[in-house]
DNA sequence: CATGGACGTGATACTAATACCGGGATAGCA
DNA sequence: TGCTATCCCGGTATTAGTATCACGTCCATG
């Protein structure tokens, strides 16, 4: 194989992220966001709504330093879905 | 356009980033680090190497994991070459 | 009602990321 | 010398990210 296609784990994963982006976002319009981080607005959309479940780093480095988030936040809560703080560590 | 080519600046930032992890692995194995973030070693070289400037960000993630690194530090180091502690936030 | 802004979707275009294959160079060891 | 491991580089193939254009919808405002 050349390219493995995104598992759906992964477009799942894109989803959280884009959602946790959104929330991050809040009231402010999409445009604003998009020009503050150097980025289209329909990337942003692309990556908020999941299309782009899988964006470049810099990308969401941009994207968390205009919403004022940490990108190692937004890691763990795109990862983890269920309980970040916990993640089943018992056994 | 449809797309925007690559900068000489996000080369660089991209070779920076490169340097970075390639420090932060240190004495271990490429192949070691690249299946410990479940990427190929090819896909790690390249990274590492600056040949692939702008990586997917939750492959930064996977590898920041591997190595025992934080994004945040990363992208910070990654985007200012001189002084990531003050990075002239004066004026 | 008309106008404009913000959001959404689809199509299109082009570059980049990822992965596999082969070859080569260096270093350590039997 | 031969073998092995690691790193590097080239090419190739396919998918994905980013950007633009066009159209439509909703909502607020005139």
């Amino acid at each position: 194989m050349v390219r493995n296609p995104l598992t759906p784990e992964e477009w799942a994963r894109g989803e959280r992220l884009g959602a946790l982006l959104r929330e991050a976002r809040g009231a402010r319009s999409m445009t604003a966001v998009a020009a503050a981080a150097g980025i289209s607005a329909e990337t942003l959309r692309k990556i908020e709504t999941g299309r782009a479940p899988t964006p470049a780093f810099f990308t969401i480095v941009a994207l968390a330093a205009a919403l004022g988030l940490s990108t190692d936040t937004l890691a763990a809560a795109a990862a983890a879905p269920q309980e970040p703080e916990q993640t089943r560590l018992s056994a």
